[in-house]
RNA sequence: GCCCGGGUAGCUCAGUUGGUAGAGCACAUGACUGAAAAUCAUGGUGUCGGCGGUUCGAUUCCGUCCCCGGGCA
């Protein structure tokens, strides 16, 4: 539309954790195909829910889609929500090897407490610097020393695959007003509810999925689940989901508000001009 | 009209054998190095329904009134 008047073909990569995955159309709000219209878009439902998109496979794919189009002298304008996502692209990440199934299997098997106990003998560093209910962190740091020897914070001396020193960015960050934030939050669970996500969640369950894959913990999923068992009404799930996508929503703004370097400009409209920020790039 | 059960934080509730009260959720703020739409941290003054009485002291006991729910008429 717009963007393609200025002469330049512009390539929509999606860095949102949720919408990498095919079986989330409805609930990752991913943009339908009229949408899309004829401009280029990569990384939107490119996954399949039975496999984990981690951080580092999603940079990957996003850095060979971006080198990809620079090379036929297009624009790539990354587009989400996924904070960690957009930072390891840029950044790079601590070169992890791949952690040993055996080992992440047993580890996430434990409880958080006993997961934090055998913690503070193999990484007491790390321990020392997570909370004890930090269930996440604690088995990733875990898995880290059991699989590969060596701890988190040895790994992380270094970095690699981050592309900020080869690229020209240009960022815009949306923050808008709470009360606005948290009405677009109702709207958009409602909507999901009315554009077929209960038909959406009941065939993602009927794949009898692993439950803690990223795609089962999507918002929405258990709430709309609770539904479709009759462990509760549709308003219900609907309040559920919207308070869901709420909190998600106050995560999200914290990261942005604070995480990337100060001089990245934030704007409070939903809809910023393209005209505005990336006028010059087309 | 009578009987019973309730009225405590924005919501759902716990509790105080009388020394003015606390959980979860919400909300706010923050953290964030490989499943991040994940995971976690910090923050609790509220006429303890109103009014009176007893008491050194009442949210707690007594009386009375109001409101909600259920039952009986």
């Amino acid at each position: 539309m717009a963007l393609r008047e200025r002469g330049r073909d512009a390539v929509i990569v999606n860095a949102d954790s949720a919408q990498v995955y095919s079986d989330l159309e409805v609930l990752s709000a991913r943009p339908s195909a009229e949408e899309m219209g004829s401009i280029e878009h990569r990384l939107f439902g490119t996954w399949d829910g039975a496999v984990a998109c981690s951080a580092a496979d999603w940079a990957a794919a996003a850095r060979e889609t971006i080198t990809e189009a620079h090379q036929r002298g297009a624009v790539p304008i990354l587009v989400g929500g996924t904070g960690l996502y957009l930072r390891t692209l840029l950044d790079g990440i601590a070169p992890i090897p791949e952690i040993d199934a055996k080992v992440r299997n047993e580890v996430r098997a434990l409880a958080v407490a006993d997961a934090f106990a055998q913690l503070k003998q193999a990484d007491p560093q790390r321990a020392e610097k997570l909370a004890p209910a930090d269930s996440a962190r604690i088995a990733r740091a875990l898995e880290v020393v059991r699989s590969t020897g060596r701890t988190l914070a040895e790994w992380q001396l270094e970095r690699s695959g981050g592309i900020s020193d080869s690229i020209s960015l240009y960022p815009a960050i949306i923050l808008p007003k709470r009360d606005l934030l948290y009405q677009r939050c109702d709207q958009r669970f409602a909507a999901m509810l009315e554009r077929g996500a209960i038909d959406e969640v009941a065939t993602l369950l009927a794949r009898n999925l692993d439950p803690a894959l990223p795609v089962m913990r999507a918002i929405g999923v258990a709430e709309i689940t609770g539904y479709l068992q009759g462990q509760w009404s549709l308003d219900e799930a609907q309040l559920r989901g919207s308070q869901a996508t709420r909190n998600y929503a106050k995560r999200q703004y914290t990261w942005f508000r604070r995480q990337p370097p100060v001089d990245w400009p934030r704007t409070e409209s939903f809809t910023p001009d393209p005209a505005t920020h990336f006028e010059t790039l087309l």
